[in-house]
This record gives C-alpha cells, sequence and structure tokens, in this order.
RNA sequence: GGGGGGAUGCCCGAGUGGCUAAAGGGGGCAGACUGUAAAUCUGUUGGCGAUGCCUACAUUGGUUCGAAUCCAAUUCCCCCCA
C-alpha cells in the first residue's frame, strides 16, 4: 500500500489548488490508519447527461481516491438544475421528471463506470433531500449564511456593482450545494475552479452544523478543442467519453497546439516529468507537434477505449489525412428513394447523406468546391450524376458517406 | 406606486417609411496554404429543383401604394425615484 505522502502527490497532479492542502492529509491518514473510506463528493447536471473529457478530469481524480479505497458519490442536482448556477445570464430550467431523472441516471451509469470502479460508487440526487425541505427548515439553513459572505461570489460581486439583477433564488444555488454537502457529510468535493465558491461554502455550512469540513478540490477547467472556451456540449467542442475511437483520435488532433500541455496532464497517465520532456523537445524543434499530438490522442484513445484501438485509430487517421486514402469504414447512404431516371441530384443525395441540413445548404458546399465523387469535384448544384454501388461520396474534409444503390 | 430606456439573424450590434434577406464584427461552414494546429487570404452563412417565390426584425392588430422603421394594445427585460 502506498503511503499517505505518495498518495497525495497522485492526488495532487493537476489540481489548480487544495484547500487546506494539510487537511487532505490529514483525512489521507486519519482513513489508513482506521480503515475507514472518505467520502468524496461530485456534483454533476442532470439536463446534460453526457460525459465528455472534460468531466473526464474530474471523474478520473475521482478515481484516484477509489483506488485508495475510497467511496465516490456523485450528486446529480436534479434539484439545483431547476435553479441553474448562477452564470450571470441564468436561465431558470425546467423541472425533470421521475421519467427524465431515472433515464439520465441510467445515461450516466454507463458513462461513468468507462472512468470509475462502480462497485465504490454511489449515486444520489439531491431532490431527495432539498424536495422535502419546508420552508422552516430552508429559513433555518439560510439563517446559518451571511448576506455579505454570499455576496463574495464574484459573478454576484459584479452584477451588483454593475447594477444587474440578481434573483433571489440565485443566492440559493450555493447554499443548496453547501447543503448537499452537510447532508452527506463528505470529505472531499472534486470540483472545477468555478465551483470554488460553491466547495468552499460547503465548508463553512459544514462547520456551522457541527461537521468536520470537507476538503475543496479544485480541478483547472479543461480548454475546449477550440482552445479557448470551457469543453461542453452545447458549443460543440468536446471530446465524448463514449465516442468511437477514430472520432476521439481525429478531434484531439484538430486541438490548437498550445493546450497540448494541459491536456497531457489532465487527460492521461504520462508521468509528469516525461510531459516536460515532451514540452522541451517541442520548444527546441527536436519534435514535430503533429507527432506530440498524435501521442496525446493515443494516450487519451487508450483509456477510454485500449491500445489497440488506439494505434488502428492512428494508422486511420494517417490513412485518410496523411496518405488522403478513403477512410476503412464510413457511413452508407441509400440512393433508392432519390433516384430519377437512374440519376441522382447531387443536392437531395447530401441532404440523403445528413451531409446538410438542408437543400440550401446542400447547394452551398457544392457551390463551393467541398464536393467530391470517388475524388471528381461537383461544383454544379444543379448536377444530376449517374451513381454507382460503391462510391464515394465525400463533403468538406470530414464528412464521407458510401453510396449504396 | 411614479418616471425613463429597451427587445433585430447562431451571438454581439447598425439600421428610424421604399435602394433591406437586413451594414459591421464574432462564431460556423467551404476553398487556398498546412500538420484535420495556429496565423493569413477568399467565398459563404433563412427556406424552396430557385434569373423567381415564400417566411423573417418580441406578439397581435392598425396607418400606408409600400413598415424592422409610424400608431395602438400585449408580453418580457433593464435603469432611476419611492
Amino acid at each position: 500500500m502506498l503511503t499517505v505522502d505518495e498518495q497525495f502527490n497522485i492526488i495532487k497532479r493537476g489540481t489548480v489548488e487544495i484547500v487546506p492542502e494539510e487537511g487532505l492529509k490529514a483525512k489521507l491518514k486519519d482513513a489508513q490508519e482506521k480503515g475507514k473510506k472518505l467520502k468524496i463528493k461530485l456534483g454533476l447536471d442532470p439536463t446534460a447527461p453526457y460525459i465528455h473529457i472534460g468531466h473526464g478530469v474530474v471523474l478520473r481524480k475521482m478515481r484516484q481516491f477509489q483506488d485508495f479505497g475510497h467511496e465516490v458519490i456523485i450528486i446529480i442536482g436534479d434539484f439545483t438544475a431547476s435553479i441553474g448556477d448562477p452564470s450571470g445570464k441564468t436561465i431558470t430550467r425546467p423541472q425533470l421528471t421521475a421519467e427524465e431523472i431515472a433515464e439520465n441516471a441510467k445515461t450516466y451509469y454507463d458513462q461513468y463506470c468507462l472512468i470509475l470502479d462502480p462497485s465504490k460508487t454511489r449515486v444520489v440526487f439531491n431532490s431527495e433531500w432539498l424536495g422535502k425541505l419546508s420552508f422552516a427548515d430552508v429559513i433555518r439553513i439560510v439563517s446559518k449564511v451571511t448576506v455579505a459572505r454570499i455576496l463574495e461570489r464574484d459573478d454576484f460581486e459584479t452584477r451588483l456593482a454593475e447594477g444587474r439583477p440578481i434573483s433571489m433564488h440565485e443566492l440559493m444555488y450555493p447554499v443548496c450545494q453547501a447543503y448537499d454537502s452537510v447532508v452527506l457529510e463528505s470529505d472531499v468535493e472534486v470540483g472545477g475552479t468555478d465551483q470554488k465558491f460553491n466547495i468552499l461554502m460547503g465548508r463553512d455550512l459544514q462547520t456551522q452544523f457541527g461537521l468536520e469540513e470537507q476538503i475543496g478540490l479544485f480541478m483547472p477547467i479543461l480548454p475546449g478543442l477550440d482552445g479557448v472556451q470551457k469543453m461542453s456540449k452545447s458549443l460543440g467542442n468536446y471530446v465524448g467519453i463514449t465516442e468511437e475511437p477514430k472520432d476521439m483520435f481525429g478531434k484531439l488532433m484538430s486541438i490548437p497546439d498550445e493546450i497540448m500541455p494541459s491536456y497531457f496532464e489532465l487527460c492521461t497517465d504520462v508521468p509528469l516529468d516525461e510531459i516536460e520532456e515532451i514540452k522541451k523537445k517541442l520548444s527546441d524543434g527536436s519534435m514535430h507537434p503533429m507527432e506530440a499530438k498524435k501521442r496525446l490522442a493515443r494516450e487519451i484513445v487508450t483509456i477510454y477505449h485500449s491500445a489497440d484501438a488506439a494505434k488502428e485509430a492512428q494508422a486511420e487517421f494517417e490513412r485518410v489525412f496523411s496518405q488522403h486514402e478513403v477512410p476503412a469504414d464510413m457511413p452508407e447512404v441509400g440512393v433508392a428513394d432519390i433516384m430519377e431516371d437512374g440519376k441522382v441530384w447531387i443536392v437531395k443525395l447530401l441532404a440523403a447523406a445528413n451531409m446538410a441540413p438542408s437543400n440550401s445548404e446542400a447547394r452551398r458546399l457544392v457551390m463551393q468546391g467541398g464536393v467530391t465523387i470517388d475524388g471528381e469535384k461537383i461544383s454544379d448544384p444543379k448536377a444530376n450524376i449517374e451513381v454507382k454501388d460503391g462510391q464515394v461520396l465525400r463533403a468538406g474534409k470530414l464528412k464521407f458517406a458510401r453510396i449504396k444503390l
């Protein structure tokens, strides 16, 4: 078994901050000595039950705790989702139905099993307790929180200063999340740096309720594929952890060079000194950035699939993008329905292949010279084409389909 | 309770009676260059088998030959005073 210090160092990797570090060490030590499990808390948003490698950063951190014998508690914030974490332009989300919640929970389970050890994972919904509080209970809880404390939160502070509105219920969001920690008696709460205020609020509230304070463990926000905004499904700049190896590989190859180091650190298990080595080689030019990126993509695909899958994905990538050959497999597009006199109108063909959301968009693609069949450019949007079974339709760099008569 | 300001395409934002499918920017898409990186340049960015037609500037109705633009009502948002 690893010593407490060794455990601590593994856990510390990639973190922005641990509040307080000594507290975490003490908890790890205490747990080891008494043979008890720490409760590691993570909150997830139930409205978007799709896990990408940005969530993976935090989940993999949780996994490390599990490997040291601790218990992970995932809180699906079905109650708090109806408030919406205040972001400035909060949209109050609709309450989910029981069926939706159950369905999302299942979806989560299938995904997080790829990272977490299910035997050491508990999933709870915070509506279980938050939804049962009476108004009197709520008053009792909020009486332990001062207005000044709440208004310390950055976005509240700036909004107040700029005269932008803050709704009462938004002020409740951090309190709800903090109260979750009280109910669960969590030892550690893991989250992105955007969770800092909420997680520290948990510490305060636990103290108020006479409990031991949880440790706040903050991970950086993983930048998305665009390298600028945080990774999120709604921005489309994500890599889902259940995506196909070749899609994962391809998407990872498209990230800006500058964010490679943070991806290495946060999304892979490549040792830190090796990452340093790579950085050095990149800056002195002895390593081509593309090679580093291939390594990165391979590492990540290996984590979520396997080393073989990663190798295959790389081979496929090189075949398509370096040697400009067609992918080994691609979706088929049946043309039987859109055939007229043995010919197919190119615009309809693109729509049938889901390469364009509308005919107008398909026309544009054609006019812009992004469409080929078997490598031959189609540039006339009026074109009616005699297609043959097995021909390869391509739109842009990424979209391929095999024609099926 | 009183007074004032506002709502435009994916986003920001111009437009105050016809020349407006709506300037400009961002983002997206496509092309060139390349390493499916960045930067840069070019084109494109409501729908429709399409030299035209349809739908669009919060909603509904009105004025007008003609409305994103004027009027009325409605909804939502913001600010100031109390």
